[in-house]
DNA sequence: GTGAAAGCGCTAACAC
DNA sequence: GTGTTAGCGCTTTCAC
């Protein structure tokens, strides 16, 4: 389609010097003369060069590109990390290429191949529920990894996440202070290691307060729809919670329309308390009150951790695990 | 970092074929015997080869990679048209690059260079206020271009968005069919073209029903925070309208805050249409009337046309205008 | 300070 | 049906 791009090569002979030159001063090294560098750069300009980022890289071995993959771009957790690492990468000079696994194994895998394929210096990834074969390729590839966010307890690579356990227990304290006795935990998947944590988070509570058989916990399913129908049984049954948590926005948005099809309402009949944080939580009502994941601190330490990997390729894997603070708005009330 | 990885040639000798035959069994080349092709694929992996899109691309001329540009990853809207094309795209194998340009030209033209130096085939972009030097960029380098929703009256590429005149012109229809008079039309600014065309179809509706001096149009700016701000003081005056009709999600949220601020409840004091639908405007209340942008529809026509554009470079632009319906909820209502 | 030349990994043209 | 080879555009020695 397009005609030819013009290459450094042109750019050279048209400034008068040769191609090596050329290079050294597109690529900021000192040894040119200045009046060189001034008629290369002219050169480049007259002619609209746009250097070959394919062939830099190929030779250069590295292509200052790390790949970030996501279960999806509709999640605001994800869209928040996506936003900040795109901004620190940026800072530095390197390009993010993004890319969607959907909650699928396989095509995961396959999106890591094709990150594979370009050569990315490094991967940052929110793994899915069975992610042993994208797992396998990373290392056999020895290439650098970080894990964020669905971290395991003990992930061979380096990983970074809020303290999940510890956030839902403070959750759930706060609950059982106000007087819940019958607290339900509502998340998609135990099979995610940090849904598994939340979920530890809220038993440990119960158990502490001696009520670990009234401690429910809710697996509906991954989407919101499934949520919805789940729960919905839940809230019109005679014994039914006073207070429910959710594990997750997905959840949160599957347990909103349900009390809203039990035509219940919160807090008075039924109290909320959300994990993930955002704007419409805050303007619509009722304010829902939520736990708030740091997602510019996670994505600070991703980044960090990946390109300490770069200079040290063997360094010992760090965990990071980042406090989640309790944002306590109008859902949480007594029980009726 | 990485030791080097396996090449083509590795896998080739090791199938014991020449290096040409691997590269046709990769690229799905017949005239391959079927002895020599399975050789081939159990070296590859037993290797663990990940073929070098780099090297590919450069030899090829061509990437199989599109790139896109959109303001920024947190706006619904453009988060579900980046899903559609992602899921488009992979379903041609095809991969997609996306940048952002966070509403800054110097960014966007920045971030457009990058993509060329990827050597992408062809963009996709939802431009900012000011592309010119943006668009000279692309124009120069002669690639394949998509406007996407963001359009201009006659863009030079190819655009593809809804009939935002129509849409908002709808809208206020049914504002006045319930009774308003003192309608208010709250957008960030009239800099992009699609948002002049929202308050065009906006006046038109008022000056049809003879009431063009009582349609204010509100421009507080790009942000929530300016436009609830802006809005805030509007909203308390002696005058004030009776119904808003936001241009944008962004717009909505700050208006949203506003209300609030106002102490107003909506819809008794104030009725809210908003333009941009989306999940947690049908969940937490009250439920937000709202001009929903068929975006899956959107993305496929821009792939459409970007596609067709490789196949035949010079084609003439189409321009595809959409119908975007309106969904009436709970915060239209007669004014008090 | 500058230039010539090799080669990164692959595809495609061509010879056999 | 298979092998050989040139060369995509760049960076990087290494001479000068």
């Amino acid at each position: 389609m397009s005609q030819r791009k013009t290459t450094i090569r042109e750019v050279a002979s048209r400034a008068g010097v040769s191609l090596g030159t050329a290079s050294n001063v597109f690529n900021g090294k000192t040894g040119v003369g200045a009046e060189s560098r001034r008629r290369v750069l002219d050169a480049a300009e007259a002619l609209g060069f746009r250097p070959n980022s394919l062939a830099a890289g190929l030779r250069r071995q590295r292509t200052r590109t790390i790949g970030l993959v996501v279960p999806d771009v509709l999640n605001i957790v994800f869209n928040e990390l996506v936003e900040h690492l795109e901004n620190i990468a940026l800072s530095q000079s390197y390009e993010v290429i993004i890319v969607t696994s959907r909650e699928d194994p396989e095509r995961e895998h396959e999106r890591v191949r094709a990150l594979l394929s370009r050569r990315v210096d490094g991967l940052i990834i929110v793994p899915t529920r069975d992610w042993s074969a994208t797992e396998r390729e990373m290392r056999h590839h020895r290439i650098p990894v970080v894990v964020l966010d669905r971290v395991a307890a003990q992930d061979h690579f380096p990983s970074v996440a809020v303290d999940n356990a510890a956030a839902t227990r403070l959750g759930t304290e706060h609950l059982l202070a106000l007087g819940h006795r019958d607290l339900a935990f509502v998340i998609n998947s135990t099979r995610l290691w940090n849904s598994a944590a939340r979920v530890e988070g809220f038993q440990a509570a119960m158990r502490a307060a001696g009520l670990e058989q009234r401690a429910r916990v809710l697996l509906p399913g991954m989407t919101q729809e499934e949520t919805r129908a789940g729960v919905l049984p839940v809230l019109t049954a005679a014994h039914r919670p006073t207070a429910i948590f959710t594990g997750s926005n997905v959840a949160t948005l599957g347990v909103l329309r349900a009390v809203q099809d039990a035509g219940m309402s919160i807090p008075q009949d039924l109290s909320l308390l959300a994990f993930d944080d955002f704007a419409w939580l805050t303007v619509l009502r009722p304010f829902v009150s939520a736990i708030r994941q740091p997602t510019e601190a996670l994505a600070g330490h991703a980044w960090r951790i990946l390109t300490a990997a770069f200079e040290t390729p063997d360094r010992p894997a760090e965990h990071i695990r980042l406090p989640a603070p309790l944002i306590m708005r109008e859902t949480t009330a007594a029980p009726p």
